[in-house]
DNA sequence: AAATACTGACTGAATGACCAGTTAGGATTA
DNA sequence: TAATCCTAACTGGTCATTCAGTCAGTATTT
């Protein structure tokens, strides 16, 4: 052990891992999480393949919970900043932007964020479906600080550019858009399944290609409809 | 297995009880892994809550995986059934169905498999969305088992009742329409939240009025686009 | 009496949290 | 400039608790 422990440990502000083992932590939380959901999830796991002592993930985030929460907070700022960003850029151009370029504002960051990832493209939507569809009020409150937010502004957005659209019905319209984003973006295979592996849930242009005329064609709906 | 061919259950005409103990803890079941995921649930709790000896539950089930299935196949070959016999039903009239009587078809049931629960209606849709949007083999299995074939069927319907939808788009169709049917049927509250309480999702009729002709507008729209 | 339904006490295997130390390096002092 | 202090990062081990599953035995039904 004492070769073990004679190992360089420069970890502050070592030039030669590109990531911070805090970082690393988190991008390991959001492969095991997603797999093994919050609860099947062990703080052990984390440790054991993020290559560090599991001490070390209660120094840097106390509890477990916690250690959830800086997951999400971490990858949904960076996806709703670039969310919020490619909304306001639409509506600095000339002329109103058109819906289905504001629905491409609201699902290709998330698909973005996927493709980067190393391994499972799919765990952090996999873990947002989870905290979205639970009625919980721990996962309800994280849905409302991080998500919630973003949500106002795409609602507004939809008010404002398709006419004769009431805000109830954006509102009803943002709700199931997310619903259908959300499930496709888990990856779970089932399109293939049921198609005789026709439909790819793994590629994501494809399956842009498909959500925004949908959902575009969905939200128009409303406009010829009461409320 | 053996556990099929063993339990020969009867309903107890006990004066206190109108239900068998088997149901009431598949019933209890539904609760608690809606409230705390398929981990974070604990045969202990459910064992309480349903006034029964833990060792019943192992009794009747054996194990944790195999309550978890029986309660699903419980539930999904209610629903399922009743969909299908609404398909059909659909098929016998004369001419064609109406693409928005199909899509009543295919939410109606799991709404009033909800509401004809005694406490929370959403708890078994939640439970099947968490199953749905896993990418785990176990989850998809039990999706395969209990959800393809129903699936298949009403895929095979769009197909013939929307002139000019490809199988392709079918199941696409059917993917996101099943994608927003779900996530409002978990009852999050999170519609009311960003609609200062305008929006409920509690009101069953309500949703159906909503998600019916915008998912049937989303499905139309791939009639005039290519595959 | 024989099968079935059921109980409650038990067990071994995890798990989250905690803690006393160790290390590296920067700042302060002598 | 070298000895000392200080603190953040990190480790390995421990511990109380909780869990699913087991089992010997009791009640109830047929």
């Amino acid at each position: 052990m004492t070769l073990e422990t004679l190992r360089k440990r420069k970890a502050i502000s070592n030039a030669s891992t590109s990531e911070s083992r805090y970082d690393a932590i988190l991008d390991m939380s959001e492969q095991v999480f997603a797999n093994s959901g919050y609860k099947g999830a062990t703080i052990r796991e984390i440790a054991e393949r993020a290559g560090v002592a599991q001490g070390l993930i209660h120094y840097h985030f106390r509890t477990k919970e916690e250690l959830f929460e800086a997951m999400v907070a971490r990858r949904s700022k960076s996806i709703n900043g670039q969310r919020m960003h490619l909304l306001r850029a639409l509506f600095e151009e000339n002329g109103p932007p058109s819906l289905e370029r504001i629905m491409e504002g609201l699902f290709r960051p998330t698909i973005e964020a996927g493709l980067s990832q190393a391994g499972d493209g799919g765990a952090f939507a996999r873990i947002l479906v989870s905290i979205a569809n639970s009625a919980g009020e721990w996962e309800q409150g994280l849905t409302a600080k991080y998500y919630d937010p973003m949500g106002q502004e795409y609602i507004s957005a939809l008010v404002k550019i398709v006419p004769g659209l009431s805000r109830e019905n954006a509102v009803w319209a943002y709700m199931f858009a997310i619903g259908v984003g959300m499930t496709m973006m888990a990856k779970t295979g089932r399109p293939g399944r049921l198609s005789n592996g026709i439909c790819d849930d793994g590629d994501a242009e494809v399956m842009l290609a498909k959500i925004i005329p949908f959902i575009s064609a969905g939200v128009r709906s409303f406009t010829k409809q009461p409320n």
